[in-house]
DNA sequence: CACTATTGTGAGCAATTACTCAGGTCTTGC
DNA sequence: GCAAGACCTGAGTAATTGCTCACAATAGTG
């Protein structure tokens, strides 16, 4: 299938406009293939035909059908990033509510373009060891900034804000991404709410209780403070 | 790739014992074979290589590659549908987290056998209509399923009931999937604890609220006037 | 214009894959 | 013991795929 690893890199450097533009058309016409037909039966040389450029152009560009796909991911993974740091450098003082919704509503946005190239992307990616650094890098930020995020937060009452910092993070990208790739997408605005109102009240709800009912068992919450260690 | 569609069933029912136990062969294979290289280079014949049968035995019982996976993902989702509907057999007067608790549990311990071929599963599955078909019949299941109890249950209190059960299934599968499969596995208790916590949470909280705490301020999640325009 | 560097072309190769088939070996029923 | 079916075998085939390479076209420079 295949062929080996041979790195991940883009082959040379556009001199000229126009092969900056052969490389725009290479990657648009690549996501396209491969959401329709996904990774394994997305040829390279269907992806050559829709971007209207010869087989051999393509893999002057990419130095095999993996790279495509990882650039592909880079920009998705970049563009995610950048959205959510963007919204940290603005004012702070945000209600808890209004950080999750700042978490949910790019990853919802981000998901609206191509939802399921995202899911090829997610599929095939982690077999290639480049990706799957970087994915996990990605996914370690975005969990280490939520764990911050908690931690600062008063009305935040978790047990361990690591294990909820990967709850919350896994929750909302995977159910985004899902309920909006399904046949019978949820609406964009109430799964917002939704996703919000879920992890908010999770969140803020008194440890080891379900709800605003009062729970005398279970063993509480250490009282050291929030730095409870991960396992 | 693979050929056309040529329907799913397993080609001809074994008469001797030595049959069924070379279909059994078949399918743990194949469920290593999947699980380790995926679906696309999960061979046929590296899965009768490990069988230790010929690549011919292989297609007398499955009539194709999808055929494998279609048996494997029907056994998966027959126990898991079995495991719920078990538990709804015994005594009903649960409190709502012990319901949860009853989805979840289930769910983490199916996914505890080989999390890489559930992946597998999914992703792929996908591809073929019947395939497509029986999955999305069984979600829907679990939907309506989860509904009736959040109707029957007077501590919900949320507006639409079908969504937030959508929310729910898709949580749970979801969140529990990826958790287990991660390279840094979080604690199986642990996570059933917090999933049933966030879950549960959300079930009981006063719509429009976020946890016990009142909160004066901000907008309800009425549809009536949420300034929360998608970006 | 001439010369060079950059970019584009596409037939075709090597490798891989799902799957077949002609013929063997084992089980069963009599 | 012996036929008839059930079961197994594995070299081979047709099709597909990722990718190369010898060459053609275009753009930049003087």
């Amino acid at each position: 299938m295949t062929t080996g690893r041979r790195g991940l890199q883009p082959r040379k450097q556009p001199r000229q406009v126009r092969a900056e533009l052969t490389r725009q058309r290479i990657l648009t016409a690549a996501a396209h293939i491969f959401a329709e037909y996904g990774y394994a039966a997305g040829t390279t040389n269907r992806i050559a035909e829709r971007a209207r450029i010869s087989i051999g152009s393509l893999y002057q560009y990419y130095p095999n059908k993996d790279a495509i796909l990882a650039e592909l991911l880079f920009r998705h993974l970049d563009a995610g990033g950048d959205a959510i740091r963007s919204r940290q450098d603005e004012d702070e003082p945000d209600s808890l509510e209004e950080i999750i919704r700042g978490f949910a509503r790019p990853v919802i946005a981000n998901h609206l373009d191509d939802p399921q190239l995202l899911r090829v992307m997610m599929e095939h990616g982690p077999r290639s060891p480049e990706l799957l650094e970087k994915i996990a890098r990605h996914e370690r930020e975005r969990v280490a900034y939520t764990q911050e995020l908690l931690e600062r937060h008063p009305e935040v009452r978790v047990e361990d804000t690591y294990v909820a910092a990967r709850l919350v993070v896994s929750t909302v990208e995977l159910v985004v991404h899902q309920l909006i790739a399904a046949p019978d997408s949820i609406d964009t605005e109430r799964l917002e709410n939704e996703l919000v109102a879920m992890i908010t009240s999770y969140l803020t709800a008194a440890p080891g209780g379900s709800g605003p009912v009062d729970r005398p068992h279970h063993e509480g919450r250490a009282p050291g403070g929030p730095g409870a260690r991960p396992s």
